[in-house]
DNA sequence: TTGTCGTTCAAACGATCGTTTGAGCATACG
DNA sequence: CGTATGCTCAAACGATCGTTTGAACGACAA
């Protein structure tokens, strides 16, 4: 039972965890109150219902991702000797050290659960508040990859964005050795993907 | 509501597409029975339980997938003139048709599911059931991959099935147009992924 | 002290869940 | 014919769900 910060921070914080273990629908309310360390009516009196807690657990962790996304990305960006690689370092990184802070490796779960639960309405979510995230990386992609169509660069960049997350979740053969610190095992990840996706979108040039 | 077919035949058709449409948990039995125009009763008596018919709808797909599999990489591999193409072809094409079956589309929605789930009771029946396919595949890439070590070929494998399921699941910015047949969009699939995967693959080769 | 406001509490609400029950039906075999 | 077998059915079971309620609490202002 979690017994530091506010009401809301102990709910946030266990429906994290417990949204990550067992899925929005298979999470209920008293189980989580209970981790919490808080009464079962606190979630209604604080976000109103389960539905609205489900949001702001998403809008916490993205909010910080896309802005450190953006951070990253106006460092790199347009510069005349801008590379590949930097701009896939900045899509990459903040993702990955998300998902390796102290309970923030759960996220990715419960954001993997709910792409997989990928009905229009997470699109129509994810689109209209961080769509501007993603136009900025496609505009700088396609100036450093002017070779590719369109059409080309969309299909690459969906799939860096899958190996992306299917290293975020975790639930690849590589699993992290109980040797390597997270710290070594997240750049070593950065590195294998920013290879890998960078190959992958110079494919045919 | 189905009635075409068994009684089983229909509650694994209806559980496949509810199952992707609302989760294991969120899709009710009652919901299911209804729409496989069925009594509540059949999946009890017919299955046993609700758990064991979520293991057959899994068991049915990915027998089927991975005998494609396990098929079209016999044909390619331990050829002097084997291209790494063709066993990103035999490694992914099943997994697209599959996909793109008719009520098939879906399942890669219940996969996507359970790979958030992503308990390490999954891992290990699929690990269990499927390890043997992933190994083969492996030992091809090996063979036509020697300058890459151990470890950086297992990090490029997940990362390949990493981009592979997020085609599947037809969450990204790429999404079939209207005007494309199914075919098409899945030989297009297949042609974006395998010369992406295969440069990412051959990286820094 | 009295009153107010934000918060927490135990308890209960109605709804829905997976599962079980036992009667009823059809077909096949003696 | 009788009856055994495989299956379907409506109905009910107990459990658990998200949510609501109204009383109680603590801090602070009048």
């Amino acid at each position: 039972m979690n017994r530091s910060g506010s009401t809301k921070e102990r709910i946030l914080a266990a429906a994290e965890t417990l949204f990550a273990q067992r899925g929005f629908d298979g999470a209920s309310l008293r189980q989580l109150t209970s981790d919490a360390g808080v009464n079962l009516a606190a979630v209604n009196y604080h976000f109103g219902s389960k539905e609205k807690l489900v949001e702001q657990v998403f809008r916490r962790r993205l909010d910080a991702l896309n802005a450190q996304r953006l951070a990253a990305l106006a460092r790199v960006a347009g510069q005349p000797d801008t590379r590949l690689e930097d701009v896939l370092d900045a899509f990459i990184r903040p993702a990955l050290e998300l998902s390796h802070e102290d309970s923030g490796s759960l996220f990715m779960r419960v954001l993997a659960r709910a792409f997989a639960e990928h009905d229009d309405s997470l699109r129509k979510f994810l689109s209209e508040n961080y769509g501007h995230v993603m136009r900025q990386f496609t505009a700088e992609f396609a100036r450093l990859l002017p070779q590719l169509s369109k059409e080309e660069l969309y299909w690459r960049i969906d799939l860096v964005t899958g190996a992306l997350t299917h290293a975020m979740s975790g639930f690849g053969m590589i699993q992290r050795k109980s040797d390597v610190s997270e710290r070594t095992h997240r750049e070593q990840t950065v590195a294998h993907l920013t290879r890998f996706a960078a190959a992958g979108l110079r494919a045919g040039a």
